[in-house]
DNA sequence: CTAATGCTACGATAGCGAGCGAAGCATCGC
DNA sequence: GCGATGCTTCGCTCGCTATCGTAGCATTAG
């Protein structure tokens, strides 16, 4: 069948090294540049353009021209979905031979708390996801997850536009969100419109804060007490650096 | 960080055109010798060797040997939610240029209805599952479902061990199921723990049976019946070819 | 207009890996 | 025991593609 092969095209596209790194930078939802995005891969312009070009056609990345700037960025949530699905199971290989190579001051910054395309991620994820079981307000479970009653009161408590969530959800009665295995904390975490809504509202409100290009989030003083009063979470220390 | 080169990896194993073949081959959840996916990937013994001795070492697949045959199976429903998610990509992208190319009976009959790993897919799982939507036993939304009570006692009415089905649940106080994209029909079908125990008790009731030595199942005059009179489903005449 | 920046197109190189033939190792049937 | 079958290891070839240098096109700054 025709769907083998061009399974084998998407895969072979995520496959290399170089694109890897690139569809990795996209993960946190923004778009950017093709030179930003040479640059993270290690590879020079040339190499670069040839790889997006191919990742564009393929229909993994959308571009959008602004100026002599090419913005680059996933092309859909099933892209984002795709690569969370094959990070987990990369994530249960242990890296033979080198256990704990790369564990460097960036990196701790991204197990501590980070965004996974649109939701939030890391032990910040992994801690509000858990605050928001043990309160009732969802219940999560490895084939889905959904928003109870009382999670749906409480996100509009905290000023997240409820309708809008309602709207988006599809067919089901009940809320639905999407469980996402993190693959540093290997705990489920909220994912979907659920946990794509309260990312957004949580940097709206300036709970957390982008730093600098990387996936990576801070929690802010004022973020620090809505999660601990209002969520209930329990936040290490560690989940602030 | 080390995440990039195992994502790469895994990536690559499931890019190349003759691993993506045995990949295909193992979706039905059965375990196939290394002869027979060496037969469906078109290569020779020596070839499929390498490809599965380097897929069984990064995780994908697990050997069972047994006398002189050794059995590879797809390691873990991880794996086989991996390969839905790259074919949900991959399938929406035209083929380009070669729109109609591969539509085969035996294509035809994997349209029809096939096992997708552990569940059933084609147009009778999407009919499956639309039915159990119509009559309340289930609610499907793109970020997850879950099963009703309504739905839990007509699974037991069928005959499904619901009280294997409610363990197998984790934390959640639903029995949630989970939604997996059909590439042939684009709309959701039932997946999960949920859909395996559907598609098991379907199997071992005779209502469907598997068809030679592929993914493509047949329904069988009793399963006809039970699907219309039980389930209420709408089969058109072509679902059973 | 001119120069600089961002990106792309083309051509050439080099290295990886998919593929197979030959040989070797296990296991089964007899 | 012997041959046959199933699978793996080794060595080799060949094709594909990732990479970069050079050149060229678009856009902006001055």
């Amino acid at each position: 069948m025709a769907t083998n092969a061009t399974f084998a095209r998407i895969a072979a596209l995520a496959g290399d090294p170089a694109r890897a790194g690139m569809l990795h930078a996209l993960m946190d939802g923004r778009a950017l540049t093709a030179s930003e995005l040479a640059g993270v891969a290690g590879i020079t312009a040339q190499t670069a353009s040839s790889h997006l070009a191919r990742m564009t056609d393929a229909g993994l990345l959308a571009v959008e021209k602004q100026g002599r700037h090419r913005y680059h960025r996933l092309a859909s949530p099933e892209v984002a979905h795709m690569m969370e699905t094959i990070m987990q199971v990369a994530s249960t290989l242990q890296p033979s031979s080198q256990r704990r190579l790369t564990v460097g001051p960036r990196d701790a910054a991204l197990r501590a708390a980070r965004t996974c395309y649109d939701h939030l991620a890391g032990r910040l994820g992994v801690a509000l996801a858990d605050a928001m079981v043990a309160a009732g307000y969802a219940e999560l479970g490895s084939d889905g997850g959904i928003l109870t009653d009382a999670g749906l009161g409480f996100l509009g408590r905290i000023g997240i536009d409820v309708d809008d969530l309602l709207a988006r959800r599809k067919r089901p009665a009940r809320v639905l969100c999407r469980p996402c295995l993190d693959w540093s904390e290997r705990r489920p975490h909220l994912a979907g419109a659920v946990g794509a809504a309260l990312c957004t509202h949580s940097l709206e409100k300036r709970w957390v804060r982008r730093l600098n290009h990387t996936r990576a989030v801070e929690v802010t003083p004022k973020g620090w007490r809505v999660f601990r009063e209002e969520f209930g979470a329990e936040l290490g220390s560690s989940a602030s650096s």
